[in-house]
DNA sequence: CAATTTAGTCTCTTTATGCAACCATTTTCG
DNA sequence: CGAAAATGGTTGCATAAAGAGACTAAATTG
């Protein structure tokens, strides 16, 4: 059976867990195109019907679509993203940056997200501490959270004595 | 047999084609911990072998991870990450920050990444436009790229007519 | 209200993952 | 240096997940 990662003690693990199927970020990317309808998920994706299925059930249960009744007669469902699913276009923003630089490489990009003000493509995602500068890996330190496992804190302190986090 | 992504006309999916195997970002996650060494991987992770083999291949073979020789009495080797796999520090901190809100909440964050100068957390990733400007949603707009296939043209015409990317 | 489309479910085959045993090299240590 | 132990895998088998397609109930269209 396939290892599940929900009892782990790490955010990234949890992220995986809700969103790490195969296809689940691509039915999230079609619901950021504002793809609704099953029917339109599965065409677009070339997805078959019983996995898309269970892909959006899944997300419906983690709570990153819901699923709204459009019916007239009766009852019919479309699917769009929560503010919880809202919320992941910067993970979706970090792939695709990441990807069009170092997959497609630049001057391949096949879709550029663009300011509406400048027409020009939004600048990449970058980490800045709360005056605004960038950061570097190097001015960064990992501690462990309020949710830190003991495990969690020995294995921070080990790699902060190795000073390689 | 799976459906591979290779082929397609988006930069998403191509990110997923590279990270998208189950266990690849918890290798990925632990290489940024600073294990580099195939037993460390797998005792960290409780991955089996020869699947954690087939993902260290993978992320070697696409440039994630490179194998750098370390043997004193003959050849063994190390995983480290390349640059390709440095810049990923932005979708693991989208990941996470991601959960940290959504999945395991607000004071439940296993770990910290916190800037050195001031102790405190590094914000979170945000979209901005060249001047600086937060972005939302509603202003920013999705065309084809110079890679565009001519499916992805019509697909950005006709979610953009929607008004609903 | 009959025909067609939509949104699934069910079954079967193929592929991926997990587990455990096994093996070759490399490192450790007397 | 050389034997023992640790490291870094490979191989084979069991099980779970994905793909393809037939089938079905409900919703929409005309």
């Amino acid at each position: 059976m396939r290892r599940r990662f929900d009892k782990e003690n790490c955010s990234v693990a949890q992220a995986l867990e809700v969103l790490g199927d195969w296809w689940t970020l691509l039915v999230i990317r079609e619901a950021f195109f504002g793809v609704r309808r099953f029917g339109e998920f599965q065409a677009n994706l070339g997805i078959s019907k019983n996995v898309l299925t269970q892909r959006l059930g899944h997300l419906v249960d983690h709570g990153v679509l819901a699923q709204v009744d459009v019916g007239e007669h009766g009852t019919h469902y479309e699917y769009v993203l929560t503010p919880m699913g809202k919320d992941l276009l910067a993970v979706m923003t970090a792939l695709r940056q990441w990807a069009d630089r170092w997959v497609v490489g630049p001057g391949h990009e096949p879709i550029l997200v663009c300011d509406r003000r400048t027409g020009r493509p939004v600048p990449r995602l970058q980490l800045r501490g709360e005056d605004g500068e960038l950061l570097r890996a190097a001015q960064m330190e990992v501690r462990p959270g309020p949710g830190a496992s003991k495990a969690t804190v020995a294995r921070v302190r080990r790699a902060a004595m190795q000073g390689r986090v």
